[in-house]
RNA sequence: GGAGAGGUGGCUGAGCGGUUGAAAGCGCCGGUCUUGAAAACCGGUGUGGGCCUUGUGUCCACCGUGAGUUCAAAUCUCACCCUCUCCGCCA
């Protein structure tokens, strides 16, 4: 969240964020309702200092045994005075709190404004696949090697589900071994493996909620959620926590699986892996000192980049327009790679700095040593990279004339030393 | 799921309803001593918020969370959450 008192210095700012998100968000009614509930602050923290001087005066009656039966009375005006205000202050309390959680993070001013049409694309990496054949789409080639199973899938829990099958089931989990492996040795983050279901103050943090509850998985009888990105439980590692600043920046990574319940996408890259409600993902997170965030965030890209040069996947860059980053980031890439059957690019990392916003939700602070102060961390986080739209590119880059796919040469001590699934 | 114990500052841990924002210790910061360091000794050290005259200013809140009793709650009552121990169940 913004710091409210950042909002009532700059509510244009503010305004101006609001506008180039295209975030319909009534800021005019938030900055009316937090001066009421300031006005109504300062009316009971005057009574309570009047009660606070009643309770003195109170202690040198008893000590000197006089009558104390008038203070008692003022003591009890007081105190019906503050109940009556009290009620309604908690009630402005509740309304702003969660206006104030409603109103997304600025945009760092170097990002493109407006639509996501003004999505800048700032690097391209390797070569499209020329085929002397006709490239099939990753559905028809997965079906025919029978590594992935559509109609079980669908069978079990419903669309858009997967289900792996034999070398499918071991490509993906080869995948995530290199990528950890990848991540942990070269790039120097250490591996998390946290719990799927997170409670509700998780999900506050890192900005799911309170926005967007009806996209989440929900357990209704224990009010838990399913995570929809390991960003959520490993950001919340440090939530409620102060740490040292010589231990900063803070490197994790974690594969989970994530879901997503995409309400309101039906429609909409239905066929195939490219849209799926539970797939499996590689996170990268960081918990940095403030001054170093966007520079932590240019090292994040290339650690996700590498992963597709490595398995030389065609990929490109795009910094995000204002209209098109996510509710929390301040500025954010996208890594999308080249499926050439379907002849898409296709998402498969979001890179983003979220600056002191979840920090801040979060309250995952530092302790500086040069003043002494608490100051929040920035976190960032990329993907290091999703799996299921990885696993289009490979099928649909690696498929040969006969049907088989070849096995990226970096994954093959991952998968036994197979070099084709055929 | 059953029984019991407990949640107090960065940590450990005291705390008869009224000079308790909170003892003590550890840690941290500064100083003395030392060639330097350690030890010892001395001093300091919570967070969040409101207000304006932005100041070594002032006021308020905070002892798991929420409600209640009281002129007054860390301290009493109730509910909830969480942790630990034992038992049960279980991969």
């Amino acid at each position: 969240m913004l710091d409210p008192k950042f909002i009532r210095e700059n509510p244009d700012i503010v305004r101006q964020a609001l506008k180039d998100r295209n975030d319909k968000f009534d800021l005019d009614a938030y900055l009316s309702l937090d001066e009421e509930r300031r006005r109504l602050m300062r009316q009971i923290e005057e009574l309570f200092a009047l009660q606070n001087k009643i309770d003195a005066e109170m202690k040198i009656i008893i000590k000197e045994r006089k009558d104390p039966a008038s203070k008692i009375a003022e003591g009890r005006e007081i105190k019906k005075q503050i109940s009556e205000l009290d009620k309604t202050f908690n009630e402005l309390e509740v309304r702003f709190k969660d206006q104030l959680l409603r109103i997304p993070n600025v945009p760092h001013t170097s990002i493109p404004k407006g639509h996501p049409s003004n999505n800048k694309i700032i690097k391209e990496w390797g070569n499209k696949r020329k085929f002397d054949f006709k490239p099939l789409e990753h559905i028809a080639i997965a079906e025919n090697l029978d590594i992935i199973d559509f109609k079980r899938a669908t069978k079990i829990s419903g669309s858009n589900f997967i289900l792996f099958k034999g070398a499918g089931a071991r490509l993906e989990r080869a995948l995530i071994g290199f990528m950890l492996d990848l991540h942990t040795q070269k790039h120097g983050f250490k591996e998390i493996s946290p719990a799927l279901l997170v409670n509700r103050d998780s999900m506050r943090a890192t900005g799911q909620l309170p926005k967007l509850e009806e996209d989440m998985y929900r357990l209704k009888d224990d009010d838990f959620f399913l995570i929809p990105t390991a960003e959520v439980p490993v950001t919340n590692i440090h939530r409620d926590e102060v740490l040292h600043e010589e231990d900063l920046p803070i490197y994790y990574t974690a594969y989970t699986a994530c879901f997503r319940r995409e309400a309101g996408s039906y429609g909409k890259d239905t066929k195939g892996l490219t849209r799926v409600h539970q797939f499996d993902k590689v996170e990268l997170v960081k918990f940095v000192k403030p001054q170093d965030s966007y520079n932590e965030l240019e090292k994040l890209l290339v650690n996700a980049c590498t992963v597709l040069e490595l398995l030389d996947i065609p990929y490109r860059i795009l910094e995000l327009a204002t209209g098109d980053i996510s509710f929390a980031a301040a500025k954010c890439y996208d890594i999308e790679i080249y499926a050439p059957g379907i002849e898409k690019w296709l998402e498969v990392s979001s890179c983003s700095n979220f600056e002191d916003f979840q920090a801040r939700r979060a309250s995952i602070r530092y302790k500086e040593k040069e003043t002494g102060k608490l100051k929040f961390v920035h976190t960032l986080n990329g993907s290091g990279v999703a799996l299921a739209r990885l696993v289009v590119a490979i099928l649909e880059n690696y498929q040969q004339a006969d049907g088989a796919i070849t096995i990226p040469e970096v994954l093959r001590p991952y998968m036994g030393g197979t070099e084709k699934i055929s």
